[in-house]
Parts: structure tokens; sequence; C-alpha cells
RNA sequence: GGGCCCAUAGAUCAGACCGGAAGAUCGCCUGCUUUGCAAGCAGGAGGCCACGGGUUCAAAUCCCGUUGGGUCCA
């Protein structure tokens, strides 16, 4: 994208002995201190870097880090905790991929203030989208941290932009990393994104693109055309990976990062690196756009040739690094996304969990190590531990979910074996071997991918080349169009902030205020009591009663910071109101609000850490608690949090509820307030249970735990796999509901003629005693039936030598059945015999013919009784049945059917 | 958020494509055999074929929906 150079006119440039060049190969605008031929980034030049790193010394991964955020900081910038991973905050995305995701989109848009201006940070990330690239090409990651400084600079708050941008990032590099200045590029580029759009400089060292420094300013409009953004921001983003990668000048920038995981996987493995061959490995891949298996096998074969070397050694050479470089990543990734509250799953964000598990577990395979996956996560867990005590306090939950996780893989493949072995049963009794079809099905419903068929299988099945690719296709088609995502509704007009009074004044239910404005059935008022919907908590209703009369509060909204209020009518558009809460609604919400609070502590106490809140609601009558878990909960677990909930009630804890700056807060509680998400702005309102529970929440609340009164779980649900929905009550309803259960176990008693405590007792013997009844009845008939068919089969029809049995009953087909099961359990099994059965039951006769040991089909004979009767049916060889709509006729035409079949066995046995 | 696969005896699964009398193996119970055990032999119990509709003379089987589980993709 290209834009106006007027745009890369920075000052800091001109008075610093910068030259703008052009690339003599990709033809890109750079600035720099030094003269160069190309921009200096790859594929234009190889790294140069490798093997002579450019900084005055090595840094190791978290003394980069440091080193970024407090020269920041001594430059004017508030450092900021990292946001977790999972972008809870958005529901575009599942997860954060770049530091500026933890800013939109309520600070980019304005609707509230940047937690510090300016700011530095180090925002770990996750992206997917290269993932078969990990391992393979030395510098893909599918974690990594973007390092970063942010400016939000509004007109009457202006605080840098690109002059003092730049001269920050190139003081950063050239005097704290100590790069010649002349060796750094910045390379003129455009930038879009999310609506918004701005020149932008890639910031390049050695070969390699370090930083990029993005000037937001401009709002991109349907046409295409641009318009300046009422806000202008400073989004830079530094991988740390990287460089930490140019100050070790390391082959790889694997070799770099992974610390004494990577020391441990080799160290346990015995494999070895092979220094000369990585570094012109990842020199090539540097210079390649890779993406899928033959542009892979081009790079092998380039870099062979360029070592004079055979691809197979070569490969020989980097393959068992690349699964210990892949086992590193996903385990690195996965700590942070464990830590940050993905439980793994088989839907959205908790698939890539699985995922990677899954990749790691095939990667340690590989590489033939008998360590579960967990251990090595736990060496990741000790490198980050100092840097990010959050990622050590999870620890032992982190474990356990890899644990269970890897168990439900084993089973996964246990099952997987079981069906390939089915399969290849199957296919050899057709001639055929398992085919490209069958692997597809194989990996895409049964989560078997093709190697581990084949392993399976024991023979050698073609595996297609592009495989994966075809797996792809399959879903391609059935891709839907994404939804558009509706903006947020805007007011017709522009409204002062409404003052709130439900934080000030919890228990106030009446006050006073004046309407500013009206529109529709809506009325907004310089200040209200009423609580608008939000954070799952219903809205309140009430009245607003002014001098013309009383309007009903029927909804309440709220638009930024603007309380929109419902209402039946519109009576007056203007002067004083008097507001009413209804106060039982307002009672009953805050009670199910408290509970939640209580019941994501209790839960996570019985559970482990790494249960977040994934969800909740809160109305009058229930409320519902979403909470990450990888099971159902056992019916123990379930009383056990019902018990320490309600322990807590009883407590009587007085709550703290309070505003607090966001650094304060993050500091004094961490990571674990945000639980539905996290909540943006400088202020944080705190809902804080001493030793409880501490959450970042904007809801209304208790006093005291004591006032929840009483807090009954209803029950739980799986929602999806990972997800745990606990539906409770508390206070008022939760009495409700309790009565009416114990008046359904009531009514149950009596109708089992005993109390309560006996009911039990008393269904399970009569369930007991009503299945003996049945079987007892069935005996019962069995006997009478062979008792009936006696007298049939001593003196039996005898036609042309075949025996004949018949009868008229009055059951329906299941009777007939059960009567010819009877009749054939009594004649020999080589005797040719024939058994033609009717029954007439609900104005409809069933027919049956049953023949044993003859050629003649039962079917044929059957027909003839189906012409005479107009009936229908069919069935076997030698058992046919049939039915026939007869009305009150039907003994009369039993007789004739029968008789009509008699006549058909007659015709044909004497042929 | 979407696609695919699955649900039958206590367990593991046949049967389903092509509708017509619910099966196998293991486990369980009883008896025989054995000093005892493992086992062997003989017999037996155990199924609303996940649930709810529909089609049909007839549904475990076909169609639609629901629930629960698995899996792949975003």
């Amino acid at each position: 994208m290209s834009m106006d150079p007027q745009e890369y006119d920075i000052e800091y440039f001109r008075n610093n002995g910068f030259k703008r060049q052009q690339c003599s190969k990709c033809g890109r605008y750079f600035w720099s201190q030094g003269k160069h031929e190309t921009c200096e980034e790859s594929p234009c030049v190889e790294y140069s870097f490798i093997g002579n790193p450019p900084t005055k010394k090595a840094y190791e991964l978290h003394e980069m880090r440091e080193t970024f955020l407090s020269f920041f900081e001594k430059n004017g910038h508030t450092r900021i905790a990292r946001y977790p991973i999972t972008a809870r905050w958005r529901d575009d995305v599942f997860f954060t991929q770049a530091s500026i995701y933890d800013f939109q989109p309520w600070v980019i848009n304005g609707t509230v203030n940047p937690p510090a201006n300016p700011l530095t940070i180090s925002q770990t990330c996750v992206r997917f989208n290269d993932i078969d690239n990990i391992g393979k090409t030395g510098r893909h990651l599918s974690m990594f941290e973007m390092m970063a400084h942010h400016a939000f600079n509004k007109k009457d708050d202006y605080i840098y932009f690109k002059d003092r941008t730049v001269e920050l990032c190139h003081r950063f590099l050239a005097d704290e990393l100590g790069i010649e200045g002349k060796e750094i590029t910045y390379i003129e580029a455009g930038w879009k994104g999310g609506g918004n759009s701005g020149p932008c400089l890639e910031v390049v060292v050695g070969g390699v693109e370090v930083a990029t420094l993005v000037f937001m300013m401009y709002t991109v409009n349907d046409n295409g055309e641009l318009a300046p953004m009422d806000m202008q921001v400073v989004d830079t983003g530094y991988g740390l990976e990287r460089l930490t990668w140019l100050s070790q000048g390391t082959p790889s920038a694997y070799e770099a990062v992974f610390g004494p995981v990577l020391s441990y996987l080799k160290e346990e493995t015995g494999i070895k690196t092979y220094t000369g061959i990585l570094a012109e490995y990842s020199k090539v891949a540097g210079i390649m756009n890779l993406d899928g298996g033959a542009s892979l096998r081009e790079l092998r074969k380039t870099v062979a040739e360029r070592l004079n070397i055979t691809v197979e050694e070569l490969e020989k050479a980097i393959l068992p690094l690349e699964n210990i470089y892949i086992v590193s990543d996903h385990t690195r990734a996965l700590m942070f996304m464990l830590t940050d509250g993905v439980v793994p799953s088989n839907v959205k964000e908790g698939y890539f969990a699985r995922l990677l598990i899954r990749r790691g577990i095939r990667a340690l395979r590989e590489l033939g190590l008998d360590i579960p996956l967990n251990r090595i996560v736990a060496e990741q867990i000790d490198y980050f531990s100092s840097d990010f005590p959050e990622v050590k306090e999870s620890r032992e939950s982190v474990l356990n979910l890899v644990k269970i996780e890897e168990e439900k893989y084993r089973s996964t493949v246990e099952k997987g074996k079981a069906i390939v072995q089915r399969l290849m049963k199957e296919r050899e009794k057709e001639g055929k071997h398992i085919g490209t079809d069958n692997l597809i099905l194989l990996y895409d419903s049964h989560g078997l991918n093709p190697e581990l068929v084949r392993e399976f299988a024991g023979e050698d099945i073609e595996i297609p080349d592009d495989f994966y690719r075809r797996v792809a296709e399959k879903h391609e088609k059935e891709d839907i169009e994404k939804q558009e995502k509706k903006e947020g509704e805007k007011l017709p007009r522009d409204f002062p902030d409404t003052e709130l009074l439900y934080y000030p004044y919890p228990k106030m239910r009446e006050f006073d205020a004046e309407i500013i404005g009206t529109f529709e059935n809506k009325i907004i008022m310089n200040r209200t009591a009423f609580y608008p919907e939000g954070g799952g908590q219903e809205n309140d209703t009430g009245a607003l009663e002014c001098e013309s009369g009383v309007m009903k509060v029927i909804g309440v909204e709220k638009y930024g910071r603007v309380v929109v209020h419902t209402v039946d009518r519109v009576i007056a558009t203007e002067g004083n109101v008097h507001g009413e809460i209804d106060w039982q609604r307002r009672m009953d919400l805050t009670r199910h609000h408290t509970a939640t609070h209580i019941i994501n502590a209790a839960a996570k106490q019985v559970l482990g850490r790494h249960v977040w809140q994934a969800g909740a609601h809160k109305s009058k009558e229930m409320a519902r608690l979403d909470i990450t878990h990888y099971k159902q909960l056992s019916e123990e677990e379930f009383y056990k949090i019902e018990r320490i909930a309600n322990s807590i009630v009883q407590d009587d804890i007085p709550m703290s509820l309070g505003f607090l700056s966001r650094e304060e807060a993050e500091k004094k509680y961490g990571f674990t307030l945000y639980q539905g998400g996290v909540v943006p702005g400088k202020e944080l309102r705190i809902v804080d249970i001493p030793g409880v529970d501490v959450e970042a929440c904007g809801g209304t609340h208790c006093e005291r735990t004591g006032e929840v009164a009483v807090i009954k779980l209803i029950r739980t649900k799986r929602i999806q796999d990972g997800v745990l929905r606990i539906e409770f009550t508390a206070g008022r309803p939760a009495i409700d509901y309790i009565q009416k259960t114990e008046k359904i176990l009531k009514k149950v008693a009596k109708s089992l003629n005993t109390d309560a405590e006996k009911a039990v007792g008393a269904a399970e013997r009569l369930l007991r005693e009503w299945k003996e009844a049945i079987k007892h009845a069935e005996n019962l008939e069995k006997e009478m039936n062979s008792m009936r068919m006696k007298n049939l089969l001593e003196n039996p029809r005898i036609i042309n030598g075949v025996k004949v049995i018949s009868t008229s009953t009055d059951g329906g087909m299941k009777d007939l059945m059960a009567l010819s099961k009877t009749i054939r359990g009594s004649i020999d099994k080589y005797e040719s015999s024939i058994v033609l059965l009717t029954g007439c039951a609900e104005k409809k006769m069933s027919i049956m013919v049953a023949t044993n040991n003859i050629s003649y089909s039962a079917k044929d004979i059957l027909n003839a009784g189906l012409n005479v009767c107009g009936g229908k049916g069919g069935g076997r060889q030698d058992m046919a049945q049939g039915s026939a709509l007869t009305g009150d006729e039907c003994m009369q035409a039993a007789e004739k059917t029968i008789n009509a079949m008699i006549n058909r066995i007659n015709e044909i046995t004497s042929e």
C-alpha cells in the first residue's frame, strides 16, 4: 500500500543525517544513516547477523525484555503488565495477536482512557496461521512477545507521534543495544487494519525486521477515502525473539530463545546441533517464501546444494532438531494459554490448545522420547517463573490440564487403533486396502493422522502429498459467509454522561433527577439509580414519577457513558422526575450476582486454578455461571462447591466495593481480576470479598456475604467441551426452589404410599416387582401358548406331506411372533412344516407365515392370503408378515385368509 | 461458529448400505470337573437398540428433530 511520501518526512530523520533511498531489488523507499544498495531486509539480502551479531553484547531472552521495558520507562513511559493471551474482552478474535489488541476497541474508539499514556508493554501473543512452518524455518513461532511503546494522542491531550517514536526506536537500538546506526534501515510502508490506516516504518537490521512503527491516523470509509482519526495512535511492535536472536547471532531463532528447555531436550535425546548446516538453512529459509510441503522440499534442495551435501544428509541433520523445536515452541505457547484460562477442548480457543498438545506428543514420539509432554511444560514454567509470577502460581493446574489432555489423546489413539483394525478386516474381505478416502475420514472424524494409520495398519499405505490440502478442501466447500457484526447501536444525538448513583449509594431505592432528553419511548436523565443491563446482570425495573403521572421503567441500557431508560410511555420530555426501583427484583439480582462470585471462588477451590468464568447470567429467578473445566462434575464435587459457597455466605464477610487505578489493582490482586474478561479503562471497579475472591466487576453487590442468605445449586451441564454451566439460585428464589423440589418429593412419596425417607426404597422395590411381574406374565403366556399349541401340534393338517399348523388369535404382530417361536421350539428342525397365524386386535388383522425346511416361499403363501383380505405385507423366503385393516369383521376375514393360504399350499405342494 | 463420525446386554462391538423373529466376545450367575487356583464343560440371567416425531403393512435399520460423546476446521 503506497502512502504520500510526505508522511515519512520526519524531523528526526532530517536532523540526524538519514537519507531517503530506494531498494534496487524491491523498489521500496527507506531511510538510513548509512548508504545501502538495498533495503537490507530479506529476501533482498541474506541474514548477515548469524555468527556476527551487531549488538554490543548477547542478550538472553528475559534480559532483552527487561532492557527494552526499562529503557522506555526511563523515557517517560509507564510499564504495563501483559494482558491475557486469550482476548476475552473482544468477540472478534480468540487470542491476543499483537500489543495493540489490548486497546481495541475501547481505547482506540475513545470509549475509555488507556491504562497509562504513554505506556510500554511486552505482550504475549500467539498466532497459528503458520503452524506448519514452526520448527522448520528457523524463525516461525506460535507464541511470541511483542514489545511495544504506545501513545494515544487526542486533540487536547497530545503525547507524541512520528518524530519522537522514531527517535526512541533509534536510540534504543543504537544507544541501548549498541547497534551501529548506519546498519539500521527504516522502510516506508503502509498499514491498514480494523477500518483504520496510516503510514508505517519497518525497522530492519542485518536482514531481519526487528520492529514495526505504525502511525494510526486515518479511518477508511466505504469508498476507500481517508479521513483523519480523532485519536492518533502510536502502535509499535518489537519482536522480543527477533531481537534476542539478533543479539546472539545463533543459526536459528530457536537456538537463541528456548533457553534451558532446549538444552534439556538436546541432552535427553543426545541430538547434536550442526551449526554450519543450520546457519545455512536459516539463511535460505529467510529469503524464501514458505507455504506448504512443496516449498519446504525446494528449501532443502537449495540448502543441500549450497552445502554440497545430499538432501538425505541434510534431513538427517535437521529433522530431529525440527521436532525438538516443535516441542519447545508448543510447550511454551501452552504454558501461557493454559495459565491464562484456556482449557483444551474441541471448539474455539480450547481447540488450539488441544492441537498444540497433540502435535507436541507426536513430535516427542518422533524423537523416541518416552517423557510426558507436561514434563517439558514444567521446564518452560521454571524458565519463565521469575519474570511471570502468574505462570508459577498456575504451575500445578497447567501441568494437570496437559496430563488430562495427554490421557484423552491416548484414549483417542486407542479407539483409533481398533477402528483401523476393523476397517482393515472389512477392506480385506472386499480384497481392497485402505485408500485415501479412508485416510481422510479417519483423520477428519477420528483424529488419526495418516502416519498413525499406517503404523496401526502395519502395511505401507500410500499417503498423498497433498493430504492436508485435501482435508482443507473438504472444509472449504462448507465454508460459510461470515456474518457482519452489527455495530453498537448509536444514540440519535449526543447526551452528557449520566451520573451513576448505584455505585456510591448501593441501597438507594428512590432518587430525584432531571430529564435531559427523550426519543421514541426512551428517557435520559442527568442521574440515575437504575442499574442498566450489563456484566451478565439484567437491568432494574421500576417507575418514574413526574407531575403529569407515572411512567413504568421496563428496560435500562447503557450506551457508552449514557444510561437510557425504556418506559411504557413517555409523558414528560423535561422537568424533574422521582425514580423508584423495584427493590425486590434488585435484591434478587444483587444476591445472584454476589453469589456468582462466591460460587466461582468455591469452584476454583474445589476444582483447581484452571477454573475461570466463561460467562454468566443473572436474572430474577435464577442465575447461571459458566466455568472452564474439563469434565462434568461428580456428585461429590457438586455438593462440595455448594457447601463451601454457603459457608462463605454464613461467614458473613464484609465486602469491599470501590474504584482503584488499573495499575494498583493489577499489582495488588493480579491476573484473576479479569474473570469476565479484561475490563477496559484506567479505573477499575473492584469487588473484593476478602480472602475469597476479587474481581473487576460493574454489577450490583451485597455489602456482606451474609446478605445472600442461601445458595442452592440446581444442576450442572457441560455446555461444550471444556466449559461447564452451573445453574443456581440464591436468597428468596432459592427458598422457592427448595420448596418446589420438596413438594415434588412429597408427591412422589405419597403416590408410593410412603413417606419421603422411604420413597427411594419403595420405588426400587416397585420397579423390581414390576419387572418380575412382567417376566412372570411372559412366562405364563408362553406356557399358555404351548398348551394351546399342543392340540394343533398333535393333530396337524398334513397337505401333500407337509405339516401345516394354523390358528387365529386375538393378538398383534408381537404376539404372533412369540407364538410362532413357541411352535418352532416344539417341532423338529428337519421336519417340513408351515405355520400360519392370524391375530385380530384393534380392528386390524396381523398375518404371519413361517416355513421350516421346505423350499416353498413364505412370501408367496402370504400373498395368497393378502389377496383375499386386501392387506399388505412382505418378508423373506422362510418368514413373511403382513396386515390388513378389517374393521369389525376381523374374525371372518381371518378365516377366509387362512383358507386362501391353505389353498395356495395345496396348489404349490401338488405341483 | 461450521463440517464429519458415533450412541445396541455390565464392557468392547456386529447387525444398518439393501426395513421383515435382536447377535458375538469378555464379564456375571448356577451346576459339573479340580485338594485349591487358573481353566474347561453344561446351562442361565441380563436390551424401552439414547430420546422425540415422521415414512411404512412392518423401523435398531430410512427421513427429520433433540440430547449426549468423539473429531476436524475457523
